[in-house]
DNA sequence: CAGTATCCCCGCTGATACTG
DNA sequence: CAGTATCAGCGGGGATACTG
């Protein structure tokens, strides 16, 4: 039998489940929208409004992803015109620790990577 | 001016260098690449050996993009025929953490993500 | 308002072959 | 051993147009 708990503490596992969650959860526009809708719930328009630079094509994808993964829920309300809003799940905010952890990673450390980048780039040139 | 650490409190930035960053440093093979690093150095082959999934051309892209971004280290014993060890980097060392959070929200929400896909797909057929 | 439906491209990936 | 070189395929992603 096999302890994960301790064995997790030494070298963790990456298998094919794990890595595909973490590319669907993580993927380019997914933080972004979970980034607004742990602000609040959003309808599809003002989440396209809060994150520019995304398609309408992406950002359904996204949001149908997530939801798909009950990162997220889809309340559709019958009114002319329809209303959709989208709101974080329980499970979604689970995320929240965990990945606020790496954007404060990448926020602190950004710059020696920057740096590392152009010291890379300069002896290779 | 701008008082990031009060703002991240309430929503993190998630602007076009950290994603980049982001995607280089968790891409498809960098995990697994980090994960064995962290244990100890590694030559080219073992490396292969480890991940059996990737290719040489992968394998050489990833570890080029990680030396890079300052997170692994190239070392390039002269013998014949040559020896290249890598190992991880203090910088990289400070990966360790987030990503360790990361897998293991994964490990832990595994189960319930894979009951949320099946009520979806279940659902929507 | 909240999406679908198409078309198209290009960038990543893998497969394969070759080399100092 | 530790790569580089080349080619091919396909899938994600954007641009655009249309719809209940």
């Amino acid at each position: 039998m096999r302890d994960t708990t301790t064995a997790r503490a030494e070298e963790l596992r990456i298998d094919a489940p794990h890595r595909e969650l973490l590319d669907q959860v993580l993927d380019k526009w997914s933080l972004s929208v979970l980034n607004e809708l742990c602000e609040r719930p959003c309808r599809f328009n003002e989440l396209r409004r809060a994150v520019p630079a995304v398609t309408q094509k992406s950002l359904t994808a996204t949001l149908r992803r997530l939801e798909r993964n009950g990162i997220i829920e889809r309340h559709v309300v019958a009114t002319r015109p329809v209303a959709v809003e989208y709101r974080i799940t329980r499970l979604g905010k689970t995320l929240r620790a965990p990945v606020d952890a790496l954007l404060e990673w990448a926020d602190t450390y950004l710059p020696q990577i920057e740096h590392a980048r152009k010291a890379f780039d300069a002896e290779t040139e």
